[in-house]
DNA sequence: CACGACTAAAGGACTTGTCCTATAGTAGAT
DNA sequence: ATCTACTATAGGACAAGTCCTTTAGTCGTG
């Protein structure tokens, strides 16, 4: 998966450590990568002949190893674009928390992680807002960029709703037995 | 994780084939895994005493082994209950399909590729609202159980939604510029 | 009684991802 | 001069997860 998202963030030359810097911003809102398994995924897809790299002399720092994409390469990502929609895994922690968290029959303690988690639901809607607000739809790239952070946007409004709503029938339901 | 969702799962004995079972049916919307990942990780959680397991003839079957939880697993089961929301590392494929898809330069892919994504994420919302109808919160677990799924129903009906105005966006933006 | 379907457990081989550490150049602050 | 922070790459060790195969008991159908 990894390959092929660098592959399309390798539609012009980057390092590795450029590479990284683009998760950290734009992109982590579909993917995050860490940065040892980018620079193993970068050398091991030039092996595959996706890649060729070159060294460079940086300005502020040692040498670069700056990667550009070989024609099969793009070939190779054009066929993963095509493929149907990749659904990911279903494996939320959290909600796995919540769902066992009937099992220590301790309402207060639900309201607790409910109130945590939506400081944290509201922090990742804001930073999607924040991203959102300064976007301007100028090309056909921004056009996909905006669908693709709408969806994050969607997601993050909807649980933050869902979360206060979770939250009132909670503490409704603890009124109603104090007891446990 | 994984670990932790097992111990949550045994509150009452069970074999691993009988767990892999329950993940088939209802924790399928927060988690899922592998019957060989399963198997290991029971075995790797009884050498850390945290399950002790026996061999129970089966009536349909050869021999099972029916784990259940020590009271070090109950334990270390609710010291993770009682951490903060875990939030998984972002990673939506089809969000990165999606954003990467601007690259093809052809919108026409673009619809396609939401319209397979509408029949995706609609078929995922129609599984949610199925467990849903039939569901009858009698016990605080249920209350749990109910509060997870309403989270899973939620973002399954605002992605949905979202894809439903994603498809006319692109349709519109198509008849703009039809050279793309 | 042969066969397929289901129940049941488990290991091999491999991929992916995480955490930590090492190495080394550059640039500004003290 | 030295220290810190940032740029830059890379490897070791390990954890988590996937795919495939093996082994074996049970039960119903043809």
């Amino acid at each position: 998966m990894l390959e092929f998202i660098l592959l399309g963030l390798l539609f012009e030359p980057e390092s590795g450590y450029a590479l990284k810097q683009r998760f950290a911003e734009g992109a982590t809102y579909f993917w995050d990568a860490d940065q040892s398994q980018i620079y193993r995924t970068l050398a091991r897809m030039e092996d595959k002949g996706w890649l060729r790299s070159q060294l460079e002399p940086s300005e502020d720092g040692p040498d670069q190893r700056v990667y550009a994409r070989t024609p099969q390469g793009r070939r190779a990502f054009e066929v993963w674009l095509r493929e149907d929609p990749i659904q990911p895994p279903v494996r939320l922690p959290y909600v796995a928390q919540l769902f066992l968290l009937g099992e220590l029959e301790d309402l207060e303690r639900t309201v607790e992680f409910l109130t945590s988690l939506r400081t944290q639901l509201r922090q990742r809607r804001r930073a999607l807002e924040g991203v959102a607000s300064d976007f301007d739809v100028r090309s056909i790239e921004d056009f996909h960029a905006d669908l693709a952070l709408r969806l994050g946007l969607a997601t993050a409004r909807a649980r933050t709703k869902w979360c206060d709503d979770a939250l009132r029938r909670t503490r409704r339901a603890m009124r109603k037995e104090p007891n446990s």
